[in-house]
DNA sequence: GCCAAACCGTTCGCTGCCGTACAAATTGCC
DNA sequence: GGCAATTTGTACGGCAGCGAACGGTTTGGC
């Protein structure tokens, strides 16, 4: 653990000496809802070591569709491709829970990321999961239904932002899952009239977490894992 | 290049010195059509680099429901999770265009692989690789009808085993696309029809590529870049 | 040449979701 | 407090794909 101000869970674990050779090219950033880290096509310029909050990473289509791929909070880092050895980001990065990060340049912590076997270890692990992940949810938008989906996506972004208050409009969930607002709505509803969650303007609280499990598909189960072991 | 007998486009990117630490790891095997690679679960022991023929990477469900999330053919390689850090293998990995392989024990490519930045650089930008397309398979599922990623999933697997005839039966395509039988054979009889492709009994004959193209969704091209930077 | 198995074409009713639209409710702003 | 903007509930026709079934065709084994 390298100081107890550090919530990231990439960064906390690396060795204090690890840890330091980011030195001061590591800095805090805040994360604002809706905010677009990467655009698809931009030059990868930060790493983004989220503290607190959480960011989507979506695919979107020429035609303006999207869909989810990949949720990122403090147990990762958002510009893992630059690690591979990638220059311009593929996806659409956006800021679904404010929060805050720690930015630093992507040439910094490529160097230091090439120069030592620890670091390597510790974010190859993380691009490991951010690969299942991607996988599970290629398979889960084709098999699974829109109430299954959503609980499932309720569900990831507690676990990640620790707390059972999330703050987004049905316009938003509806953007990451990929479906049409009314969707979500109906969908939303149904959980609501269960007693499983509360929805009221901008502002979903969860109410039975093994109701809302029991509903959700089976990926969150897989994801929860790979979660707990960082988290 | 290594050697003209090396079709891996991993192994043909490195430099003789670089191939050379495989030394006599590196064993030849067949691909049988059918082939389960991995199971989900089962301890990743060996590397698979495709010199010919074709594999999927399958997500599947508890209710036996599955899905493709990747495609490798020899322009890279299976079980790269190794290389992130993982020990089992959270997908399905079929051959599905028999072929063969250059195997290799995990441990001892991981060996290679730690020790050496130009290996790393050459397979970690397969893993990017391997994740953009992921991601795209990600959305395409959610957002394409299945004609389009019929015509896709067609023209992705003729691109890597550089064939117009492909060997297999809409049962299996059925199962790559993650749809029924019969949609196949719908989808399959309209492209028949208008002359795009002829279907014979376990054999798809792509005819007009250009025509091939206009109906696959623009997730092919995006594959197509991915693929010819590397073949 | 015959039979069983594998493979393919097609159909039917059903359902989950789309696209669209409209009204109601809540909130922020002046 | 009143108005405009945002957010949410709901409804309706339409369609892509499902699940299941059946028959026709090709293939391989004997």
């Amino acid at each position: 653990m390298v100081s107890p101000r550090i919530h990231n869970r990439l960064l906390s674990a690396l060795s204090p000496e690890d840890f330091a050779l980011f030195g001061d090219d590591l800095r805090p950033v805040p994360l604002d809802q809706g905010q677009v880290l990467y655009a698809v096509g931009d030059p990868l310029k930060w790493i983004y070591f989220i503290e607190h909050g959480l960011a989507s990473v979506m695919t979107t289509m020429e035609d303006g569709g999207a869909s989810e791929v990949g949720m990122v909070g403090p147990e990762g880092m958002i510009g893992a491709s630059v690690l591979l050895g990638g220059t311009v980001s593929a996806q659409h990065i956006v800021v679904q829970l404010p929060g805050k990060a720690l930015r630093i340049g992507a040439r910094e912590c490529k160097a230091v990321f090439d120069a030592n076997a620890d670091v390597r270890r510790v974010m190859l692990r993380f691009v490991e999961d951010i690969l299942n992940l991607s996988a599970q949810t290629a398979a889960c938008n084709r098999l699974h239904l829109v109430e299954q989906r959503c609980a499932r996506w309720l569900l990831m972004a507690s676990d990640r932002v620790q707390s059972h208050v999330l703050a987004l409009t049905q316009e938003f969930l509806a953007a990451m899952i990929g479906v049409r607002r009314s969707g979500v709505s109906e969908a939303a509803g149904e959980l609501q009239r269960s007693g499983v969650i509360r929805y009221r303007r901008g502002e979903i609280t969860i109410l039975d977490y093994a109701a809302l499990q029991a509903i959700a598909c089976e990926c969150y189960a897989l994801d929860r894992e790979r979660v707990e072991r960082l988290l």
